[in-house]
DNA sequence: CTGCAAACCGCAACCGGTTGCAGTGAAAGG
DNA sequence: CCTTTCACTGCAACCGGTTGCGGTTTGCAG
């Protein structure tokens, strides 16, 4: 026979009941079992290199020891520093996390995750919500386990790990004004969002009354280079730009080329994230630096707490963020 | 009741055994039932709006309609394009995928891989392989589907899907050679790999005699710097480097600019993959294109060929590749 | 009207584990 | 020496699907 060998193999080996041998085999419930017969079968398993069926045992237990993890955009570099996150939290605890990447489109999400929840999950991890999300609205209708990442809705329905973005948003406007800047725009990441929405509202606050804010259709340098067009014609006087994440600010970037402005000379650029290979770019730009390899590790701490007892208060977390000055601002002239 | 509906409820609900349901759920099968049942079937399902079992499923068919897909460091920009190729390929088939990260450590690779067998994925596409690899030819010996990826092993155990590296240096070597220079260096990728070794072997055959080749410890930033630092302590010379690929080629950069040499005016720089974001760097890069989507999209096609009809031989594909001319490389003073 | 095949559907085993419950035997206590 | 207790192990049901096989019904030809 060709095929691997299941508990039932081991406990034939060993001599034993195939409950036995399960016994033996868990951790758990290996005290139940006498240690010269447990000794018995774990050499019949190493022996016969019996690897238990995971398929299976989720099917009994009706827990599969895995993580469902929705991310929105894997090529967008934050991310893998997030799944990387995920993963050293994850590492210990026996969990492992399936990704899926939904390219921030809700079809797909609600598709990946309807795939995941039919693997039985035992929770999620979803960093590409929405402020109104139908997906995490139905996650939470049936009682999952979930920990949102990065991004919240406006109802909140679960625990949430994000950055202080209002602080980070302050930070940047306050590093402005202090080399000078009076006119400043915002170029705001999608209102859908609540990074786009909260860092917007931070702006709008703190930047000096009236400056521009020009909304992107999405946090992609195309977006970014197209809202960054619509705020020069408008508003060509604009002395400095903060932008709603750093994809955005190398669409600023390249229209700011594009049209002969140098920077920082001519116009200041602030990103957001501090996403890999910004600091090479030429200028380094100036970014607000988020934590997302804790990011990640902390909400997957939190789903671990909610898995293990169930039933807690949606506590939140917002980590602090700094502003990393570099290259792309200075004083205007 | 709250739990999830089975099979059994759709079935009592349309007046049915749980066979037939199984039946008229399944397209496969629902010829083998009557119309108006397998109606009456579908219908009870979405009214419990019924989501099959796939645990369940996998235990009792064998086959789990996932393949496990292992990428060496997700953080490299290259692979996340990778992905998304896989993605793309598997989307109609019914397939997905399960990533995971190995951060290039071979042991780590065996422990996802091991968690991925024993979630009894159909097959795997293999990104990670080094030159001679435990783990590949495990997968080998129990006779797994794979298909490798981007790297291959010396002992052609599986189909492999790879750019054509050789003729990418090729076109980077004429290019520089083209524009006049003599004195070229390769920072090679580790020898242990295969891109690292073809791309090198590729090198000596056609540069200059005696061209001078630095090993890289591995295909990162660091470890290109640490090369780069060797090479011009050695060989104040040269006027050209080719980076084994383009995270070496960025080590390089910084190494150039630290010692106060210019690119391209000192020294000419190609890199290979033409990752993201290299286009954005002061100089941007030159650099040898690699397809990685459709790499990852390729290597999918031919895995769920394999899995359609098994025993098929292993092919080999090797997609062509072009050099991408940018501000990095110019004629030596 | 009978015979037979085809269409349809149900029965029950099976996939490979887990776990509540009961049975066995030996040790401990009276 | 008998009873009680306890540690240990086996029995069998169960998780939620799939599928080979056999039985029933229906339709149609002879």
């Amino acid at each position: 026979m060709d095929k691997p060998p299941t508990i039932a193999d081991v406990a034939k080996l060993a001599g034993v009941h195939k409950a036995t041998a399960s016994r033996a085999l868990n951790p758990r419930t290996s005290g139940q079992v006498n240690a010269a017969t447990a000794r018995r079968v774990l050499q019949a398993a190493k022996r016969l290199n019996y690897q238990p069926n995971t398929v299976a045992r989720s099917l009994s237990t009706n827990r599969s020891a895995t993580i469902g993890v929705l991310i929105p955009d894997l090529t967008n570099p934050l991310f893998p520093l997030i799944v990387r996150g995920i993963e050293d939290a994850l590492g210990p605890s026996g969990y492992t996390a399936l990704l899926a990447n939904t390219d921030n489109d809700p079809e797909r999400a609600e598709a990946r995750f309807d795939a995941l929840l039919s693997r039985r999950v035992d929770g999620f991890l979803i960093a590409t919500a929405r402020r109104e999300d139908r997906l995490v609205v139905r996650a939470h209708e049936q009682g999952l386990p979930v920990v949102l990442l990065n991004r919240s809705t406006d109802d909140p329905l679960f625990p949430v790990v994000t950055g202080d973005d209002a602080a980070g948003v302050t930070a940047a406007v306050g590093h402005l004004t202090g080399l000078g800047h009076e006119r400043i725009a915002h170029l705001s990441g999608p209102p859908a969002m609540s990074t786009g929405a909260v860092r917007a509202r931070a702006f709008r606050q703190f930047a000096p009354a009236g400056s521009p804010v020009v909304e992107c259709a999405a946090y992609s340098e195309d977006a970014g280079a197209a809202a960054a067009r619509r705020l020069l014609d408008e508003r060509p006087d604009v002395t400095a730009i903060l932008a709603g994440n750093d994809m955005i600010a190398l669409g600023a970037l390249q229209v700011l080329r594009e049209r002969g402005l140098r920077c920082p000379d001519d116009v200041s650029l602030v990103g957001f994230n501090d996403m890999r290979f910004v600091d090479q770019l030429v200028p380094p730009l100036t970014t607000v630096h988020v934590p997302h390899h804790r990011l990640g590790a902390e909400a997957a701490r939190l789903l671990l707490d909610q898995l293990d007892r169930p039933g807690e208060p949606a506590k939140t977390v917002s980590l602090p963020l700094h502003l990393v000055v570099r290259g792309s601002t200075a004083a205007p002239r």
